[in-house]
DNA sequence: ATAATAATGATAATCATTACTGATAAGAGA
DNA sequence: TCTCTTATCAGTAATGATTATCATTATTAT
């Protein structure tokens, strides 16, 4: 039912997430992709991403009730500064580093890796 | 401000959570509380839930919009059966295998690790 | 016992997200 | 090129979890 046609708002959504690795929230990337497509609605936003998600193409960040979401769909950890706010990459992390041996778990499919602290940016400044 | 007085409804919150191990969102968790006392108000579990995160006695989950909450306040990984949504403690997890070498870090306080997949009850079923 | 005020119950407000609806446009076939 | 179907859109209403407000209640120090 998705993505079977293309569409300019979707191509400009893809685009501009694909360009950016600040991993911004559904507000943020709506504030930017309008300023390519002025009308952009946010429903069209919200629907595409979901849709995105659902085929692969875009990862989703769960950051309570204000996901922010990732063009690399590579599956990698996070690392958000709880004084500012940002949210980046963690490139060092390996995810075979992770093992799950529990035996409740039947197959893992997937990890979401959050940690959070101090960046060096915030350090400096405080 | 908070935790300065006791309270029976904050007595009978932190007790339902500490004696279960299903990770219950809040409204699953009013609706257990209700059955000790049945006026408690929707608000006031919220309230005490988050004077209580602030307080480190209970560890909030992050999962989408509906938070899970957690008596268990070492920290410890999480896994969610995409099938049934069921959340569950990995005990094998250690948390020393974690380790953070990235530039932009200054400082790692804490972490949420959520693995998915399915578990052992629905791979019988299914 | 009294006073001060933390905590509550009830309810309104907030805010991100989702659902709905009529209009638009992609793209397959004539 | 010209329909025709319907995915997608813009705009807006609805939803649902969470938070804020406020008058009342209850804890606790004096």
């Amino acid at each position: 039912m998705a993505l079977e046609r293309k569409s300019k708002q979707r191509d400009a959504i893809i685009s501009e997430l694909c360009s950016r690795y600040d991993h911004p929230t559904a507000m943020e990337l709506y504030l930017s992709v309008r300023e390519v497509i002025p009308n952009l609605s946010l429903g069209t936003l919200y629907r595409n991403l979901s849709q995105l998600e659902e085929n692969g193409m875009v990862l989703r960040i769960p950051d309570g009730s204000n996901d922010r979401f990732d063009g690399n769909v590579n599956p990698h950890a996070h690392f958000k500064c709880t004084t500012c706010g940002n949210v980046y990459d963690l490139m060092s992390f390996k995810s075979d580093s992770l093992t799950f041996s529990d035996d409740i778990i039947s197959k893992v499919t997937n990890y979401s890796l959050m940690a959070f602290g101090l960046c060096k940016n915030c350090n400096k400044i405080n």
